[in-house]
DNA sequence: AATATATATCGGTTTTTCCCGATATACCAA
DNA sequence: TTGGTATATCGGGAAAAACCGATATATATT
């Protein structure tokens, strides 16, 4: 994905908050079943402390995850994301040197 | 400036451009009189490269200047306008550490 | 003062983004 | 199969961004 893609994902103040929710799940939600660092956080969890509606963060974290800044794993009927921290990563190096 | 108005700033294409064309002047830009690294390129100058009109390239500049990314000097009726290498260096930084 | 040039700002149209409700799809359980 | 829950997708209205042309402002020159 673009770089232009990825700071046009990260141009609104909601999906920064995710992006900083996800970085220490275990400091912004519940205990659950799952491994955070493995699998990450289900949508509906995300969903409930942006308080934006269920299609809204849908597509905020599909956008995410095409912009390659989180990963996606379907369990059953969740799908659960995590940031893909290679990706920020490279970012701050493309930033730091080649922007 | 926050971090959402700096990623703002960069999520457009000529923006980044324009940024990637200040990051090496004389690679990209006429001799002038003044040193390319101490006042930066006049906005004229930048526009001829973009394409776009005068305004529209002006107000890119002003946003970018906005978000900190830039510095402007004007001298006589010429602006000139250099990157803020250090705002990049600081952003590099909190993407690495921070976002 | 009058003119010319460089840049900034203003008003408006088109395009994109934001965010919603409704609906579709996927999976699970009975 | 039927129903329930989780997520994704679709269609659209409202807000913001992307540009533009026209005009204002600042500076320099004559």
């Amino acid at each position: 994905m673009s770089e232009l893609e990825i700071f046009k994902a990260l141009s609104n103040q909601t999906r920064l908050q995710i992006l900083y929710w996800l970085k220490e799940p275990d400091k912004h939600f519940p205990p659950q079943e799952h491994s955070f660092t493995e699998v990450g956080i289900c949508v509906g969890q995300i969903q409930q402390k942006c308080g934006l509606t269920q299609s809204t963060v849908s597509e905020y974290l599909a956008l995410l995850l095409r912009a390659g800044l989180l990963q996606a794993t379907r369990m059953g009927q969740w799908t659960y994301y995590k940031r893909n921290e290679e990706a920020f990563e490279a970012l701050g190096h493309f930033v730091q040197s080649t922007l």
